[in-house]
DNA sequence: GCATAATTCAAACAAACGTTTGATTGACAC
DNA sequence: GTGTCAATCAAACGTTTGTTTGAATTATGC
């Protein structure tokens, strides 16, 4: 009884269907809310499909996130290789633009972003674990981008300001939820669009120099 | 067999046990991955006592999210209620410490801010009514109030950015994780510090007037 | 065609779930 | 004492869960 938990021409059809109904039920009702039962139930496949696929539940969600990070990282990397290999000097809102504009081209799996802001506060340790290896060269490279092009502010604060732009990312995306028509593409890149304009003013602000508590005194 | 949904002085400890173990293990496990079981295990009651004292799982996550939601927004309408009592004009800055810096008191539940981070993003639809309810005055009164503080951004975009600015703050809080002793209170009052700054910035800017694509030529 | 491996299937497994029941306890009123 | 009501308890209810099994089916190599 082998289990092919790497095969990819094998079986075309059954594990594409399976990750296409994990996916659509992960945004829906989350990870602890979604059964392997509802799961093949939707994608028209054996129940034991998803065990035989994807060895269990736990393999079948870090799928599904595998398959929804990586084309959207690929191209934040790709882009931000062009910029450094193009420029001496990258401006914030270039790379920002670069993190941000993927979430609003079409040619990418529609649900994606959805499927990012649920799994990404899903209190499963191990699910959490793969997301942050999903993620964890996208951060370090665009803080140190983002590092170089604001050098009037310290490298951890950077750190944390770059975390404030990824979870105003996480909250917006949540908000998209079932915009998949043509003029809602143009809302939705017109929001990310005033969240890189959020963020480029968030991330080059010059803390103010008198940290005590500024009172309610005007 | 009648079921106290609301009664306060009777049965003093058992409901109380109740509730922090059930916030506990919400913020452990979230709240499909919390039985009724394990809560009151960890809690020293028998099972049967959640649905006595609560009426059901349901109840007993409601219970959880108001009283931990209503000290922390109560006391962000009463910092805002001074500043508008006193003052005419009210900076940005002074609206965002009013809605921020509660989070870094330390007379407060010190879970609250992981409940939060945890029960935003649950997929239960029940609960997400309860928790945009028990947030909706917040949100409208400190818009307004941002609305009228930046006249130069209409207040669409305020509302957007406001939605920004507590995007940043989950995904903040989520950080905090079990920072407990006195030096993680500075560290936490710190971080709050940052997002005030990042968020005063990002809500001030005007955007560029050139909206077509800001493309990589320089 | 035939053997071999990969895949699908119906059925069952034990375990855990939320909820309910009915008896039992304790406190207070009269 | 007696009656009443809120509270706790052990036990069981029927479902649903993730996973496993072993036979049936399909594809693949020769």
């Amino acid at each position: 009884m082998p289990t092919p938990e790497s095969s990819n021409a094998a079986s075309a059809g059954t594990r594409e269907k399976i990750l296409d109904a994990a996916e659509q039920l992960l945004i829906e009702k989350g990870c602890g809310g979604t059964s392997l039962r509802a799961i093949a139930s939707n994608a028209n496949v054996n129940l034991a499909a998803t065990n035989y696929h994807f060895g269990g539940k736990e393999g079948l969600f870090a799928a599904v996130i595998h398959r929804c990070a990586r084309p959207i990282n690929e191209q934040r990397l790709a882009s931000l290789d062009m910029l450094e290999a193009q420029q001496s000097h990258i401006s914030t809102r270039e790379i920002l633009k670069a993190l941000l504009d993927p979430l609003a081209s079409n040619n990418l799996p529609e649900r994606l972003p959805a499927v990012m802001n649920r799994v990404t506060s899903e209190p499963d340790e191990n699910l959490r674990a793969i997301v942050q290896a999903e993620f964890s060269e996208v951060s370090s490279r665009f803080i140190a981008a983002l590092t170089r092009a604001i050098p009037q502010v310290e490298e951890e604060e950077i750190s944390l300001r770059f975390y404030f732009v990824i979870g105003s990312m996480l909250h917006l995306v949540g908000l998209f939820g079932p915009l998949t028509t043509a003029e809602d593409d143009n809302t939705r890149s017109q929001k990310i669009n005033a969240l890189v304009n959020f963020g480029v003013a968030g991330l080059e602000t010059e803390s103010p120099t008198n940290i005590h508590s500024q009172g309610t005194s005007e």
